[in-house]
DNA sequence: TATTGACCTATGTCTAAGACATAGGTGTAG
DNA sequence: CTACACCTATGTCTTAGACATAGGTCAATA
């Protein structure tokens, strides 16, 4: 198979799968004579587990330790295990500032709303937001 | 001042000082000796409004725009709402992912606990990975 | 005065995970 | 045989800075 088959296969783009192979996470067969890659089976299958993982939150980076744990007929069990113990914690911490971001936003626009449009005046760019930012405590995130 | 000192003024790092001089987002005086920036209290104020704008979400594509309106003495206003309600919905959908993300992530720990570690067996990586995904519903994000 | 050493600076390179652009290959209809 | 639509591999670009490195500053010392 070519990359727009496998790809077409597990709904990812080309361009994902020719990523996966040019870090070598895939590791295709060359037809010589056009370069073109010939993806097997086991490609497909090992695709699958690439997109599964990184459907868990997992990053490339950590399916290619995970892989040459397994590739090495070694147990990544355990591995998985913390490393997705990790990323849950960064998801927690980018879920609350994403909550901490989405406030401010909407504060500023509801803000916004009654105050009219002005024209800089050499002290300030966008009295809007220059404004809305005096409003604010300090923000202790970081 | 000196990029350190006009840095620590507004809890940023140098670097970030650095980077926005280096996109001509600031334009501090070079000494023409030994080629350090000199940053003026202009130029203070300026990165003051870039650093509230980044945390109300604005991009730094976005603080360019803004700025440049700005300097061309236009009221930059009507723009920052437009900007700030395509930021918005951006933010809920990135929070929308990170949900479901999250209660992958909780579903998967949870589901592993009471599951052995296993050597892999050349059909399968990482059996807790791949029994996962397939206990899923064909998802319709993306 | 010369030197040390701690700290500072500018600049070049790197990051994540692909998307996009481009030059060239494939394969079927005419 | 030639169009032509579609496909491919490869190189470059993206964000918002962080990091590495070579060199500059300046106060304390010899």
């Amino acid at each position: 198979m070519r990359v727009k088959e496998v790809a077409e296969k597990l709904s990812v783009t080309a361009d994902t799968v020719r990523f996966y192979t040019r870090i070598k996470l895939l590791n295709p067969q060359t037809n010589s004579h056009n370069r073109y890659k010939e993806y097997s089976k086991a490609d497909v299958e090992r695709l699958k587990f690439i997109v599964a993982s990184r459907a868990l939150g997992f990053t490339v980076d950590d399916i290619t330790t995970i892989v040459a744990k397994a590739d090495d007929h070694k147990s990544p069990c355990p591995m998985v295990r913390n490393i997705i113990e990790k990323r849950l914690e960064e998801t927690e911490r980018q879920f609350q500032d994403l909550i901490a971001l989405r406030a401010r936003m909407i504060a500023a626009i509801e803000q916004w709303e009654n105050i009219p449009d002005r024209v800089p005046n050499g002290h300030m760019v966008c009295h809007m937001i220059e404004s809305f930012s005096e409003g604010l405590q300090n923000d202790s995130s970081k």
